[in-house]
DNA sequence: TTAGGCGCTGTTTTT
DNA sequence: CAGCGCCTAA
């Protein structure tokens, strides 16, 4: 290793990354290389004796994590940095969880709920209260159960906490400790914990069983937390706890770039870690490495309008630097032209490579006029966020079969299959089995596997009993083969993956190659070693704990792929570029609409601001819109407020009109390098846009054709391929061929005058076989 | 029982 | 402009 490692260090960094003991509170301001004092604290305990096994860091997302393994490594060499324990704080108690739940009463392959599992659960206990779930929004009502989770409060404190129910009250939303309280209990029958769960009932756990929580006491000597500004009550408290007997807690952050608030953070964490403990040691990192003095400067003076921050004071050796350069468009469409226009442009002037460039807006829904705009000037992209892989529709279903397998309590992945593929277990079946397990106080499964003894009867017995069987012979491959093989299976006896193969749409093929890059996944996992801790876990059960936890962002292998990067603000925390365009710098987008109604939440949105302008190296573009398409209208917006709190030194504004409302950009006669010749005028511009939409192909061509007055249906069951048949409606047409289980028939049939080929299903729509009399 | 069409509604950020 | 829920045809 590289003896000299301390040699790299600024001085604050370096007394942050000698002091190995005790309470330490590191602020580190953006780009002050925060990530470089914790990788190298963490080897400097291990060169002094400390293993690797008594040390614990938590991060906020699996990037970070990742990268602190792999600084943490390269600085160490060799492969002791194998033991740490590095991870989210949600991965790393799942793990802990996986061995200790059972205490709780939940299986240590519990489910892991993703939000939307978890509101669809809210959204069944809303419809079985028989309360009206547009005014009990399952949104709504999940939001206010995690905020509950996230400050450690159970379904009975909260119906008997006074303001909490007042603030119910006053939203006319007076049950939602109720469902709560339902909620709660049937995870718990599910044996499925989601993302809020893994910190309450890691915290449940550490109080409720001391010698579990002696365990990780001891264990882990040393505690190192990244972002701590973003922690939430939850996690405050259990790394209270974990940290009690040693106190050798670090936590790294910085309050002016708190942005998660509405996941239930809170700043006070940070604010008051100097209260907590005694003797804490303080270490600020006030040097930026990575930004120009214009573009700090700037962030500088944003963040100055909150109240209340720790004291520090930001600066840099860089150059200044050129000015941020602030442009205002006409149209949302027209920012997506000047970005892509700018990128290309810079790329010549300045060689910057596409990976060079980032693109950061407030809501993902922002990132349509970019993606068409680059996509048109063949710029290559990515956008992180948005829908990550694991929930697509054929994703979460197929995975819910692999979830029902591992864990037959989740009710909620059994219902999403149960009648996927179509199998003839339909509505009022499950209503059925719902009811008899909440009666009976047993499982949706238990109930499925007793089904006579419930009284179903004929086909649906059947078909429930098959839907069993071949559940239990997954059940029995597990135990034999691997995660993969047992997918294989899966995909193979579901008929999902042929039918999906069928599927020759656009959207089929993609589904058919999501499910097979799913395979691959799987097939990966159980045949790469983890070097993750003692974690050599290599079961189904231990992946779909894993994947539920990723992120978009952590998806495939972006390092060395030269794209231009789109993602939210928040996604972008952490990271920097050499050119950055923060876009739809506009009032009621950003600050958002949603964000002005309080001083907290307006600073919030502040730092935020202040989190993109600092993700910036060299060069950093504003820019902003005069209108833009919203809920499908074309909206006008002011400027943002934060503009104007920028200092006029630093800024550019040739590009915006010069002044704040100052005509509109395309009557300034402004342009950008000669590339917006082409604008429209205004007054073309409020003309809608009416796409002309080809009408679909109607195969319906006027069937007004009069049965034969001897009509009468045939017998399903007697229909084969070839056969002429009479239809009521659309005539006389001959089966092309049949498909479906035998007691629901569906036949494709032609019908020369009655609009050409035709799905009937057989059970509803009656065929008469044509009998050649001659 | 199911698919597909139509109209209503809601829109921030994410482990 | 979605995505969803409800209704209808098959």
């Amino acid at each position: 290793m590289n003896a000299n490692y301390l040699d790299d260090l600024n001085e604050r960094q370096r007394e942050a990354v000698t002091t190995l003991k005790g309470p330490l509170m590191i602020i580190a301001g953006a780009g002050s290389g925060k990530t470089k004092v914790l990788t190298t604290r963490i080897a400097h305990l291990m060169r002094n004796g400390v293993d690797a096994f008594n040390i614990l860091a938590l991060t906020f997302t699996n990037k970070a994590a990742k990268e602190m393994k792999e600084r943490v490594e390269k600085i160490l060499g060799g492969n002791e940095a194998r033991n740490l324990y590095i991870g989210t704080f949600h991965s790393v108690f799942a793990r802990l969880l996986r061995s200790d739940a059972p205490k709780l009463g939940y299986p240590s392959d519990f489910t892991i709920y993703d939000a939307d599992d978890a509101k669809s659960v809210v959204k069944t206990i809303v419809n079985e209260l028989n309360l009206d779930d547009k005014h009990y929004k399952p949104n709504l009502v999940y939001n206010r159960i995690s905020a509950a989770k996230n400050s450690l409060m159970s379904p009975e404190e909260y119906q008997h906490d006074y303001y909490v129910q007042q603030e119910d009250q006053r939203a006319n939303r007076p049950l939602v400790g109720k469902i709560y309280e339902m909620y709660a209990k049937r995870c718990f029958k599910n044996g499925a914990m989601d993302f809020d769960d893994l910190l309450y009932k890691m915290y449940v756990l550490l109080k409720g069983f001391p010698e579990v929580l002696a365990k990780y006491q001891h264990k882990f000597k040393y505690i190192m937390i990244d972002e701590y500004q973003d922690t939430n009550p939850a996690q405050y408290e259990i790394v209270k706890l974990l940290g009690a007997v040693h106190e050798n807690i670090c936590v790294v952050g910085d309050d002016a770039q708190s942005i998660y608030s509405f996941r239930g953070a809170t700043i006070q964490n940070i604010l008051q870690f100097e209260k907590d403990y005694d003797d804490v040691k303080v270490v600020k990192l006030e040097q930026n490495y990575r930004s120009t003095k214009s573009i700090l400067n700037v962030a500088n003076e944003v963040i100055a309008k909150n109240k209340g921050q720790i004291e520090k004071n930001l600066w840099t050796d860089n150059t200044e630097g050129d000015k941020i350069k602030l442009i205002r468009t006409n149209t949302d469409n027209d920012e997506g032209k000047f970005v892509s226009d700018t990128i290309a442009e810079q790329k010549l002037r300045n060689h910057y490579a596409n990976r060079d460039f980032a693109i950061l807006y407030r809501t993902n829904a922002q990132s349509r006029s970019f993606e068409e705009s680059l996509r048109r000037m063949a710029i290559p992209y990515r956008i992180y966020g948005g829908i990550s892989f694991y929930q697509r529709k054929e994703i979460k279903d197929f995975l819910a079969y692999l979830r029902v397998i591992i864990n037959t309590r989740d009710e909620e992945s059994i219902k999403r299959i149960i009648n996927y593929p179509v199998r003839g277990i339909g509505k009022t079946t499950i209503e059925k089995i719902t009811i008899y397990s909440n009666e009976q106080n047993i499982t949706f499964w238990q109930v499925l596997e007793n089904a006579r003894e419930f009284g179903f009867k004929g086909g649906t017995l059947e078909a429930i009993e098959n839907f069993v069987t071949m559940m239990h012979s997954f059940r029995v491959q597990l135990e034999k083969q691997n995660a993969y093989d047992v997918a294989v299976q899966v995909g193979k006896s579901t008929n999902i993956v042929k039918e999906l193969f069928n599927d020759k749409t656009t959207e089929g093929l993609a589904r058919y190659e999501n499910i097979q890059e799913l395979l691959n996944s799987i097939k990966e996992f159980t045949e790469t070693p983890t070097e993750d801790g003692e974690l050599l876990d290599k079961s189904l059960g231990s992946y779909l704990q894993q994947i539920t936890l990723l992120t978009d962002a952590d998806q495939g292998n972006d390092q060395d792929s030269d794209v231009v990067k789109l993602m939210t603000i928040h996604a972008a925390k952490g990271l920097e570029f050499p050119v950055v365009f923060t876009v739809g710098l506009e009032e009621s987008l950003f600050p958002s609409g949603m964000s002005i109604n309080s001083r907290e939440e307006l600073e919030e949105e502040r730092r935020l601001f202040y989190v993109a302008v600092t993700r910036a190296k060299s060069r950093l573009f504003l820019t902003y819109a005069n209108s833009r398409y919203r809920f499908g209208q074309l909206q006008q917006n002011e400027p943002s407020r934060f503009i104007d709190e920028m200092p006029d030194q630093y800024i550019d504004r040739s590009y915006a009109g010069g002044m704040r409302n100052a005509g509109n950009f395309g009557g300034g006669g402004v342009s950008w390098g000669g590339m917006f010749d082409k604008r429209k005028t205004p007054a073309q511009q409020s003309t809608p846009v009416t796409r002309t939409v080809s009408k679909p192909v109607s195969s319906g061509a006027a069937s007004n054709h009069t049965p034969s007055p001897n009509f009468a249906a045939d017998d399903p069951a007697q229909m084969e391929a070839g056969m002429d048949v009479e239809h009521q409606k659309f005539g006389f047409g001959k089966i092309m061929s049949l498909e479906g289980a035998p007691n629901n028939r569906i036949a494709t049939v032609v019908f020369p005058k009655g609009g050409g080929e035709k799905k009937i299903m057989l059970n509803y729509a009656k065929l008469m076989i044509v009998r050649n009399s001659g």
